[in-house]
DNA sequence: CCTCTGCCAACTGTTGACAGTTGGCAGCTC
DNA sequence: GAGCTGCCAACTGTCAACAGTTGGCAGAGG
């Protein structure tokens, strides 16, 4: 990779633009693995590009929570201890249930029909495969807080996803739980088709609950060796 | 203010870092209007110090919502339509909801306890004057959600905090609901003693809908003239 | 008087060089 | 051999200059 940061397709007009979004893929790619440092010469010149765009990318990345900035040491990819991941899904439940909940009461009936649209699609998908890290896009919970219709909710949920999605690469083994959250997915819909916010709720946060269990369970111990600091960049 | 960024008693080690710590105060202040742009060159000499570190602060504040950044255009202090104030309040329901849920199960008595003492100091600081924009530390809802240990929640909330306040600037005049949003904390903390979570959420929901309708009646027309482009930075 | 075209100043995006900090290693001391 | 001290290489933080883009203005044309 000695071209400018290329193979892009996004219309990112600008280098800083684009390297942010191409750190962020190899981050969650695994590309870069987490407490693993970024040496900005190295990495710049991989890219093709020079320092200054590169710091600016890291700074974002760092705001989003993928990276961690210690001041005169460098930027490292952030690891996640299990009390932290454990953190994170809460702050998911907090997200999502709510997003249940206005659903209950708002969702059009095309909503819940491309609901289960997606989900059909995801069903056939991983019907041959093991735990594909199939896109973003199409994932159910993203899918669900979209139909909300409230940017910045949705970019809260995006921005727990990724870290969510992070801190998954640190285990080795993947929990194929891929089927049984379907089949916990579709239930969920069935809560939000008869608008029944009781149990809609309630499904979600149990399914949310089963998935941060079984992330949990194939986490590293808890001490992580080769970690600067803890925390974003900033207290 | 010639001289590099100092009157920062803080620690952050770098320029970057205390610039970015400066122009959220400006920003909040009202020092920087929202719509306004910030003129790199211009911005970076009166702060003492060169563009590079000033990009790298603004790029994280965009990141936290505050700047708006359009390509080969400059930073913008962000604008809110009304409807996107609603969207923030909703979001903070999410937050602050869960919140509200988890103390009811979670809090011990040293925490309520905490939560009161709170409330009486804003309770008599406010007894002069008007709507003093006091210290978000001393905010009653932030350190609620401080009280349920999450950082990741607490992170969140902070920055709907702070995008609510900057929304906020954007009135001429400030709505004096101090009085009444005291009343409305303490018969929260009423009900979270009682460990009422029905009632307690109850309560919350209300108080931020109230607090909102306050905010967004005093809000200029949701025609905003003099803007770039909606958004963050990225799509 | 209005509209379109082309130029220009202002500003952002990027670069390469310089300065200060950090962590580790060699060598000395005990 | 263990521990301390001082030096050094690697790397980050910062700067100033260069390059490319944008929006506006002057002037021609209708």
């Amino acid at each position: 990779m000695t071209q400018p940061v290329s193979k892009q397709l996004t219309r990112d007009s600008t280098y800083s633009q684009r390297t942010e979004s191409v750190l962020r893929e190899m981050i969650l790619d695994g590309g870069l693995k987490p407490g693993e440092r970024l040496n900005e010469v190295t990495l710049a010149a991989s890219l093709g590009i020079s320092r200054g765009p590169l710091r600016e990318a890291i700074q974002r990345l760092a705001s989003e929570g993928l990276l961690t900035v210690v001041s005169h040491r460098g930027a490292f990819v952030r690891t996640f201890e299990r009390a932290e991941v454990a953190e994170l899904y809460e702050l998911r439940s907090a997200l999502e249930l709510h997003a249940v909940r206005l659903l209950c009461q708002r969702a059009s009936d095309d909503d819940l029909a491309d609901l289960a649209a997606l989900l059909d699609e995801t069903e056939s998908r991983i019907s041959g495969i093991a735990d594909p890290a199939y896109p973003q896009e199409l994932d159910f919970h993203l899918r669900l807080v979209m139909l909300v219709g409230n940017q910045a909710l949705l970019t809260a949920a995006l921005e727990v996803q990724r870290q969510i999605s992070l801190a998954r690469t640190m285990s080795a083994q993947r929990p194929t739980r891929a089927r049984k959250a379907v089949v916990e997915h579709a239930d969920i819909l069935d809560a939000l088709r008869a608008r029944d916010q009781e149990r809609a709720t309630r499904l979600m946060a149990d399914h949310i609950q089963h998935s941060m269990e079984s992330a949990i369970s194939v986490l590293g111990l808890p001490i992580d060796d080769e970690e600067p600091d803890k925390g974003r960049t900033k207290g």
